[in-house]
DNA sequence: TGTACATCAGTGAACGCGCGTTCACTGATGTAC
DNA sequence: TGTACATCAGTGAACGCGCGTTCACTGATGTAC
């Protein structure tokens, strides 16, 4: 049956929040077409009338994705302290997706992968900003430095079954970006 | 046809060998029985002599490639110069598996997780003995932040495919680590 | 504003494919004498 | 040391399953008059 144009944004929509949660929960493999519809309330068969392979989908809901997720903050420290928590590790489906899904990137070229390089450029633009340092190009260091800290301390934190490992993996790495953003 | 006792405890490791190379490159999912046992010289079918699962095989495909990759350094510094360079990031198949593969563990419950924490924590270690600091907290803090600013800065490289950013990240954070590790 | 019809979003069965795993078989190895 | 037979590592066909994708169909929506 025939929907509304207003339903057919808000499935759109539907679909790309759906698959943005479930590829960061479950990886882009493990994921399936049916799957992804289910949640967004339909049949798997509409699909192929919104996007045009499962590749494209992956491409769509990473960038609505990266969006969501964008923050503010004042200094590395700052984003560190509300990155490098329990809760943020927890929160697999709702948390970064660069976090969760980098690790695939290499293995998945087109679309996707140019929206995730998109999206460091700019993270790194951010936290350059929000970096201590005497030159534009020490505080740009810092910020891909810091990045790349945080982002590692979270991946690690989330491979360990070990809980006392992991939140020692967070906590530390916190501590250690805020002793060196004095 | 039957085979000496000798030729099955090659054939064994050849098998693990295959997988350790083609899990680093392609990940779990994307890598078929068949196509390890291929690698290893054999077919599919002679598989299930080695090992009881696909899983199982994994488990020991991290446990020899974590062993094969690990090397001695003397500082924080030196072990970046090495980890963090255009050779390493080409090389997924030979390269640190703990950056081509931390992103799949919290989904893969079991043998390969506790494997990967084991290494995580002996990684560690290593990285404490290398540290510069006041007392074996301080260099403990050191480690784990630099270990996770190197697998990040690794795995963002390898994720984007903007050849100039990458390279750029790889060279800041080493640049960084040195910076920190007068 | 009301009616008649063309459009097309969503359904669900079906297709082709490749996967992990099983299994009957083969023939070289290892062992008992 | 040589022979006869039991063992068992490897083969390749087969099984069951679930995937991405296609397609004929349905019926509500949008439009032309």
């Amino acid at each position: 049956m025939r929907v509304s144009k207003h339903q057919v944004a808000a499935n759109r929509e539907a679909i790309v929040r759906a698959a943005g949660r479930l590829f960061r929960e479950k990886g882009f493999d493990a994921v399936t077409v049916a799957e992804v519809m289910r949640a967004a309330g339909m049949t798997h068969g509409g699909f192929y009338g919104y996007f045009k392979t499962k590749d494209d989908l992956f491409a769509a809901a990473m960038a609505q994705a990266m969006e969501e997720v964008a923050s503010e903050y004042a200094s590395i420290a700052a984003r560190a302290e509300r990155y490098l928590t329990p809760a943020h590790r927890a929160d697999m489906p709702g948390g970064c997706p660069m976090a969760a899904l980098a690790g695939e990137m290499p293995r998945r070229s087109g679309e996707a992968r140019g929206v995730m390089t998109d999206s460091l450029r700019e993270q790194i633009d951010r936290m350059t900003a929000a970096a201590q340092g005497p030159d534009a190009a020490a505080r740009r260091r810092v910020a891909i430095g810091s990045w790349s800290a945080m982002l590692g301390a979270l991946i690690l934190a989330r491979m360990s079954d070990d809980p006392e490992l992991s939140g020692e993996v967070l906590a530390e790495t916190r501590a250690w970006l805020a002793d060196r953003d004095g």
